[in-house]
DNA sequence: ATAATTATTGACTATAAACTCATTGACTAC
DNA sequence: GTAGTCAATGAGTTTATAGTCAATAATTAT
């Protein structure tokens, strides 16, 4: 069943209006970018949209559901190998830089999307919360990091990563938040956590 | 010019319907609330509320600073008493709390807000990093605190609270995030920093 | 008392954006 | 080669909501 050159086509083309509405969200924002300007960018008419996706709702949450999963996976990839805190944090950081548009807008309207979209949010937290969990334990264990919630370790840093991509076009204009500041926020919670 | 009975009427009006679009923008959100809501929370007509803001953003506008305005003041009044980090920060939680529907809305649609929106909020946080920033020195100075930055000392406690106001839905759903996960948060952030 | 002023009204207009559907033409099946 | 299928089109419809304005009625000034 590889499809015939019609099926081909179609599928094609759905993918494109795909790529360009995960473009498209991240320049111009989640709830503010239009299907007209994702099919112009896509170099489709603004029914084809439709023809694909039967609700802008629907398109959305479809690309919010392919960015989840690439984001989770490359976030596997990066701290599976296990590691230390430190290691497991950069990263976090690293994975979160390689998709800075995208996520960011998740975070700053998070609280305007259907609940599907939420999900895909909570899914990401979780992946990134898995792995530090595991580093954090056994750190603690081993006497180098304080005795702590785990669960507070996790949303102290998350919160101060959120922070600074909430206010990135404060902190970096025009430029990633993450690439300019990460090193300084990893050194100042590794600081705050390590046992002294 | 204490006014006539017509300018005392009109400032009640203007009044009732600001007072309205505060209870509404925090009830529906800051970009989410039709002007026809307004009017109608207000018990005004539609065409009431244009003849005393000239258009939708400048009803933002208006409100937002008028909340500023309120939790800058309240703010003061709560951390000027001097004291340690711990009760800046404690002062801080308590008054976000007392305006905690708003400011949730502030910081979780901060960036689809126009320019002016933006710097009350960099207001209030100015405020608070002041009262904040001098107890956190005093406190290096006297040793109780570790030797950090000042500024990461802030972005750390506000990221942390933030970070629970954004996912309040999920943390205390239908309740208050700070008046459930305050002083866990506030016992927390003083055991990360304080010098042992 | 009368005229002028003006705050308020709500029906109306304008606009933007989501969504529809008859038409078109390229591909598929026979 | 021809008939049937269907992906793509874009003009048209619908809907929501911001903003307008002539009319009304209450207040103020003379």
């Amino acid at each position: 069943m590889p499809g015939t050159k019609r099926q081909e086509q179609k599928k094609q083309t759905r993918s494109r209006i795909l790529e360009a509405a995960i473009e498209q969200f991240a320049k111009q924002g989640l709830t503010t970018t239009s299907t007209v300007a994702i099919a112009e960018a896509a170099h489709v008419a603004h029914g084809t949209v439709f023809a694909h996706f039967s609700t802008q709702e629907e398109l959305l949450s479809a690309a919010i559901e392919e960015f989840g999963k690439r984001i989770n996976q490359r976030l596997h990839e990066l701290a599976g190998a296990g590691g230390g805190v430190r290691e497991v944090l950069a990263a976090h950081l690293k994975g979160l830089t390689e998709h800075e548009a995208f996520y960011t807008r998740m975070i700053t309207e998070a609280r305007l999307l259907p609940e599907e979209a939420r999900n895909t949010l909570i899914m990401i937290q979780s992946t990134a919360s898995f792995h530090l969990s595991e580093a954090v334990e056994k750190e603690i264990t081993a006497g180098s990091i304080q005795p702590l919630p785990v669960h507070l370790v996790f949303n102290g840093w998350v919160g101060l990563v959120h922070y600074y991509l909430a206010n990135s076009d404060l902190f970096a204009p025009g430029g990633s938040v993450l690439e300019r500041y990460g090193h300084e926020l990893l050194q100042y919670y590794m600081t705050l956590i390590k046992a002294r």
